[in-house]
DNA sequence: TGCCATAATGAACCTTAATTCATGAATAGA
DNA sequence: TCTATTCATGAATTAAGGTTCATTATGGCA
């Protein structure tokens, strides 16, 4: 029993070794080498091996999307239910989303933007409602709290998501300079964009985020 | 010569048929059914016969899109250029182009949203990238007026792009109840809203479009 | 140590459409 | 009418990678 244990263990291990190899896979060079062979090779197992693991390539890249992006959705969250205003908040977790994008950009701009197989794209669309699900959360609260306009929840959460992920695509585009300084003013300005569109008055006096952490 | 020209609008008619036939296929039941075959037959050309007028299957599909998107573009542009506060013509360009998209929602949904080939996706952002740059210079237009606040003119249109485009997505998808009247009242939000973020005033006393025309 | 269940292997197999091309039809010009 | 050229045809080919599976290796257990 201790025994199966290890072997539990091992089994475990191997399937993370194969999901950090097929994430790296496409943070390295994005989509066009995400592919089984390739990842299984730099997993140090044999093709047909990921398939006693993931059902599909399609499953394999969903759990790798779901991994990083469960990540990104539980920073944005912890940042929403911080205490303050609901329009700090939502400056924040746009900011600090915006700026860990950059930080490690070229997943960031596989997994929102690059044009990939269909079946992975319609897992992003899942992911990516699961942020404007958070988004939505602080729209209500700054509803609430008379802070935003009186309007839709979840046609605002879409329509803020959807103006800093765009806004993101660029800089976050392989081509782009990476530049972190010009990166943070730039995530600024989409985090201040993205959330003005709520803000019952004008511009209600944000400071700026102190927290990009982890 | 008289002749030849008859030829040559034979070549022109069929190809005008393929992309039609290409852009109903797609209208109807999206990129699943955008197979070379199946919009040969549709066309009433051999398959063969579709590689006369198009290199690939990429440039086929780009040359739909192209067509689509142009008009689309266009109908934006002269919305843009109109006579009138930036903020109004924001408000209207964006409520058209919902209600325009809504009108033709699957084929819309297609063109923006629906996952497909890398190769075709790759195509669609360029025509979103047109779409932005009308934006952008009604950005420039609105902030020379002080309607609109300072901001980098690119930054802002792709924020408000993307605000618009990713709140079209839900109620776009070919599950959601195509309802005209609820569709106004989406489009007139997601207009509201995209345009509001880069208002200098909370919000301008603007009134309803009443084009919504071709 | 020998046995068995479980896991790993990777070359061969499939699948799915895009693409090609040898053949035949049509048309313009002589 | 005849011929050269262009155009159309659609079955056969290709390509590219995902997926399978017969075979081999491993490791726990008696």
């Amino acid at each position: 029993m201790a025994i199966a244990a290890v072997r539990l263990n091992q089994l475990i291990e191997t399937k993370a070794r194969i999901l950090d190899a097929a994430r790296d896979a496409v943070a390295l060079s994005g989509w066009k080498d995400a592919q089984i062979a390739l990842i299984a090779a730099r997993a140090g197992v044999a093709t047909g091996s990921v398939y006693r693991y993931f059902d599909s390539k399609a499953d394999l890249y969903a759990q790798v999307l779901g991994l990083v992006s469960e990540r990104e959705v539980a920073v944005v969250a912890a940042i929403a239910e911080a205490e303050g205003s609901a329009s700090q908040c939502l400056v924040d977790a746009i900011y600090t989303f915006a700026i860990r994008a950059m930080r490690g950009r070229r997943l960031a701009y596989a997994l929102i933007a690059e044009p990939c197989e269909p079946e992975i794209d319609a897992a992003r669309l899942k992911y990516r409602a699961a942020l404007a699900d958070q988004v939505a959360r602080l729209v209500r609260r700054g509803i609430a709290s008379g802070e935003f306009i009186q309007i839709d929840a979840n046609v605002a959460a879409s329509c803020v998501t959807g103006a800093f992920m765009e806004a993101l695509v660029g800089p976050l585009a392989p081509e782009a300079a990476p530049d972190s300084e010009a990166a943070r003013v730039i995530a600024q300005e989409i985090a201040g964009l993205s959330a003005r569109m709520l803000f019952q008055r004008a511009t209600p006096e944000l400071k700026l985020v102190s927290k990009a952490s982890a």
